[in-house]
Formats: C-alpha cells, structure tokens, sequence
DNA sequence: CTGTTAGCGCTTTCAC
DNA sequence: GTGAAAGCGCTAACAG
C-alpha cells in the first residue's frame, strides 16, 4: 500500500483543496462567474453556466465553508445547546428545529452541556462564534450569564426557560399551567397529600412547576418537595423518600422520572395506581417509553415548541426585533397511573 | 419599528463587530502582536500583552471563527453524523467524543440523519465543509456513497460499520462475536427456537448479529428473522409476530426493542422469562430504562467507542494514516430475563 | 520581540 | 452579462 513510490491516491494526504479558481480556469471564466453560477446571484450565459457545471463536477469542487461564512458575512447554520441528550425530550424538538433551520437554508449545530452551568456559558459562547444565531434549551445557568450573553448582540432564543424584566425573546412550554392542571386533576380524585419528585436545581421548569404546586394549597393539596434530578435512574432512587412521605400519589419532574419511580415503587409491593398514584410531564412516554405508556402525564406539542422557537431565531436574524416571551399551552393527558387514593386519605398510614 | 431616533442600543441590531483591528488599535499594537498574545502563539512583551487584553476586555472581542478557520485552514471542529438521536445509545458515544474532541481544542457538531440514507450522505458532506474530519456513526447510506464520501479525502472515521477490501478506518462494536454469546447462552439454556427481531435493512450492526444467527445452527440454534425495527414501539408491536413464530426466546436488534417486547408479551399475559426469554443488544437499561433493567442483554464499552472513535479522527487529522478497522469487544450480561425453555422445546405447542 | 505584508477562498461592488 | 479588484477577519511568514 505505502510501498510504491508517491502513490498517486493515499487515503488522508491532504491535496491541495480545490477553489473557485481552478474551477474558474478550468471553465475558462473569472472567478466571479463561477460564484454567481453557483449562488444563481445573477444572470450567466447558459453556455458559461454548463462549462462551470462541468468543471465542478470534473473537479469535484466543493465550496470552502469557512471562506463563504467569511465573505458573506454569515456562517449559515444555526446552534442548538441542550443540557441532556439522552433525554428523548430534546432529540424530538431538535427535528423540527432542524425542519425549519433547513428550510432557510441553514445546518443545525447541536452542543451538549451535560448539566453543567460553567460549561452551559461557554459552549453558548462557542455556538454564537460560529453560528448566525442560537437557541438555548432549557438553560441552567444563571440570569446574569443569560444577560451576558444576551450583550453579545448576537440572535438568541430562549426555549424553556424566561428571564422576567429583559425582553429575551423565548418560547416555553407553560409549565406553570400544566401542573396546575395536574394538581386539579389529582385534587379531583381527593387526593390530598402528594410528593413531587423535583428535578434539577437550575431548571427554570422545575421552578416553574413548584410555583404551581404552592398555588394548589387552592386546591387542598399540599405537595411535599422531594430532591431527586432529572434521570430516571433517580426516580428509581427515590422510592424510599417517596414512601416515607406519607403522601397518596407523586408528581415527576419528567417522565423518566416518574418512569423510575413507577419500576421501584412497583418492586416494593406497591400497586400503581391503585396504592399510589404517579404523574409525569413531558409525555415521552408513547414515543419511547412503551413500559410506561400508560403514563399519566402532562403534555405539550414538542413539534411546535421546536418550530416556533427556530422561526423566532429566524426573523430575528432577519428583522432584529422581537421580544415577548411565548408560551405553549400544556394538556393532561389521563391515561393509568392516575386513580383515587387507596382509603381515607392518611387514616391507615 | 425604527420609530425612535437610533436608540442607543437596539436588541438585534447588528452593530459592527469588533475586529482584532479594533484591539489593536486600543491597545496601541498591531494586530499580529493581537493575535499572538491571544494565541499564544509567540513570546510578547509582558506590557503589551496586558494591554492586548484590557482592550479585549473592554472591547468585548470575539475572534471570528470563520475567519480563523479560513487563515488557519482548520475550522477547528469535528462533526458527528448518527442516525437517531432518540436512541440513548448515541449520547453516551457523545459524550466520549466530545471528551477528547474538546481535549485537542477541537468543537463538536452534532447532526442527525433520522435513519435516512440519502439525507444521510448529504449531511456528511454538510459536516466534510465544515469540520476538520467526521464521524460517521452507524450509517445506512450503501458502500458506494460512503466510498464517494472518502475521495474527498478529508478524515472520515466509521464507527459500528465496517467497509469491506478499502482501507477505511472504522472502529466498530464485534456484534457479531456479541450475538454469537447470546447463542451459545440460548443454546446452553436449551433453547432450540428462538426469533431474531430484526432491526434497519440498512444497518450493518444488524447484518453482523444475522450473520450471527447463522453461525448459531451449528449450537443446534434455530432462529427466524422477523423484520421489526430499531424503536421500542416497534418492538412492542412484533409481539404477535413473535407469538406466532412457535419460539422459546426471542432475540431483539436492540434494548429498546426487547424492552418493548417484553411489555407487549406481559401485556399478552405471557411471563418473562419463564414464558419466553427476551435478550436485547447494547446494555443500555441501566442507565435510561429501569423498567427493563432486569434486561438480559449483550453489553460493549460505549465510553470506550467513542474514545477510540475520536482518537482515531484525530491521528487521521494530525497523520493522516490509519487503516485497519478496529472492534469492540462485547459481553454478556445476564440478567432477568432469560431462562431455560418452559417446557419440552415445542412439543406442546 | 514587534510591525508589515501577504494571503486563506469566496462574494461583491464596480467598471467594462 | 462578465471580469478585475477589493475586501471579509484572521494568521503567518518575513523583515526589522
């Protein structure tokens, strides 16, 4: 294989790229015609325009992305940060980011931040560097760090997550609605004293969802706040905590939450729902969660959540002003794990 | 919208980017010593170099990635192209890769192909324009596309899928040596019919475990390939394709689907494992599905996939030569739901 | 050690 | 309709 001299194709020599140049003289045009040809930026003689389809095609000429990010003044992608991809969550509101990104012409970066707020700011800063502008999902860093980066005069969408007072644009799913209809619905069914698995510290959701849970004291239900995360490995683990509350049902941050609490819970005797009701948010369930599709959960069109915010961060690429804050609507969806509590309420603890 | 008479700072606007000029024009220096300074790239007068950074400070300078990318003639990235995002699987290889990624200073661009061939083929030319190499993860696309893909002689890494005769570095999963254990676990059981559910057409990880099967005639092995799919839902509903084969175990392309068989097979009042075992593939129960992690399945070091993956790349990147595909090997995890056959093999059908 | 000077590959006025 | 030429913002020789 590197035996012969100078083999003429050696996987990985990096040849000389080849440019416009080579494809302009190839062509026997100017530089300029090759770019407009490729862009359709104006009209060519359709002779012309064949003599460069061909050399490119000849050449094997790919456009040097950084070079036309250079030129025009715009990279031609946009940047996508999530905190968790594992949770089947973002992957769904991705793809239709990706839908709308593509239709204007436009890849779609997406950055993990693991969880983490310190590197939640820096890879935020990294995507604004090299995108035209980027959606922060569900970030868990402070308001301080949103605002510093929202000085960079760089495009930027919030999804998940509002910053009262600045007008940064986002779109958020209302949580706050969504629990208080979980609450209702529990309320509904008499249950009186419930947990709530609470997920991760920084989530604007997670605040958002225990706002709703002291607004259900309306309602006759007091909700007992129980540390747990976002994984449903955690949920799994909080079984005990769960039992020891002395509570009729149990709210989830999200629904590998309540998924993990679901499995532990039934390990430890416990029917669900009939000796403990259980309610998720997000409704993964049916995508991909056939073990706990019968989840009873709170729901949100994850679709439009993605789409809205990617065209938001569109027009403000284009038009530069936007600022209220939008909110998707949540629904209830009732489906098995959701039932009245077992007896009287807390009598034979 | 411009009703007021230029408002000091308007959210969006696109004010003028402030270059390395603007620096070094605060500074009092020329723009090399900038960019020296902010590179490290050479020794600088302690003096000047505070000042280079108060200006940058002040300023709020960002280096233009494109522009770097352009003199540089790196874009300082590497992109990774997988076929779902959904699959719990691919975060975790993620994560790894992004470890050492970050570890060279290098950026990590994430795109996702929705299991679609032709889309498949053109993201990574997407990645190819602007990344340094690629990673190309479980693709679909056909031998030819990704041999197209190679002769555009920039750094190209498989990974769980291998290219026979071309010297194509790949760093795979051993599926093949993975599924040949779950055989002789079956085999050794006493399991004598046992159903494969298959996963895409397309995958070459799938095609590794069928090829497989086929070696497991000779541990008196019988398997039937039922075409079903790679998600949980699909899984759930082979259920009666499943019942119908005349089978004592049944083998899934993945956890997601066995852990959607077993809920359908519970479902249809069948026991796990005593009833029918279920074995999935790729060990991810522990980590994102406690409803499944009694799941008998075969394992391989994700961690230590992507790892490999990137390092690859990047000895791609600095070298330029590397040839050999590489495997992963895979064990077995026995757990719950896996046992000897109910009854004589199929006596009493 | 520092400044000057060329480009990197492409787009885009601007003349022709 | 087409070509020449001037950058986009940055790095990297190259002289001092």
């Amino acid at each position: 294989m590197g035996a012969a001299p100078v083999p003429a194709v050696r996987k990985g020599i990096r040849q000389r790229r080849v440019t416009i140049t080579d494809v302009g003289a190839v062509a026997g045009v100017s530089t300029s015609t090759v770019s407009r040809v490729l862009n359709g930026t104006a009209r060519v003689d359709p002779e012309l325009a064949r003599r460069v389809q061909s050399a490119v095609a000849e050449l094997g000429y790919r456009p040097n992305a950084a070079a036309q990010g250079l030129a025009r003044g715009e990279a031609g992608a946009i940047g996508v940060l999530v905190p968790d991809l594992a949770n089947p969550y973002f992957p769904d509101v991705l793809k239709s980011v990706s839908a709308v990104a593509r239709s204007h012409g436009r890849r779609v970066m997406v950055m993990e931040s693991d969880e983490d707020p310190a590197s939640e700011h820096e890879l935020a800063e990294d995507l604004m560097r090299c995108c035209d502008g980027v959606l922060l999902c569900s970030p868990r860093m402070d308001r301080a760090a949103i605002v510093d980066l929202t000085l960079r005069g760089h495009p930027l969408v919030l999804v998940n997550r509002t910053v009262p007072g600045l007008g940064i644009p986002s779109v958020s799913a209302d949580f706050y609605g969504g629990m208080t209809l979980v609450c209702g619905h529990l309320a509904q069914l008499g249950h009186r004293r419930v947990a709530y698995l609470s997920g991760p510290e920084a989530s604007w959701a997670n605040a958002e969802r225990i706002r709703a849970f002291d607004a259900a004291a309306a309602f006759g239900v007091e909700v007992t706040v129980i540390p747990c995360g976002h994984t449903a490995r955690q949920g799994y683990g909080s079984a005990d905590a769960v039992r020891a509350a002395d509570v009729t049902a149990v709210v989830a941050y999200n629904d590998l939450v309540a998924t993990g609490a679901v499995t532990a819970l039934e390990e430890a005797g416990l029917r669900i729902p009939e000796d403990m009701s259980v309610i998720g948010c997000d409704d993964i369930s049916l995508d991909d969660l056939p073990g706990s599709r019968r989840l009873t959960t709170a729901s949100m069109a994850r679709h439009e959540l993605g789409t809205r915010a990617a065209r938001r961060l569109e027009s403000l690429m284009a038009d530069g002003d936007d600022t209220e804050p939008h909110y998707i609507p949540m629904e209830l969806r009732i489906r098995h794990t959701s039932a009245p509590p077992a007896a009287l309420p807390h009598t034979s603890g």
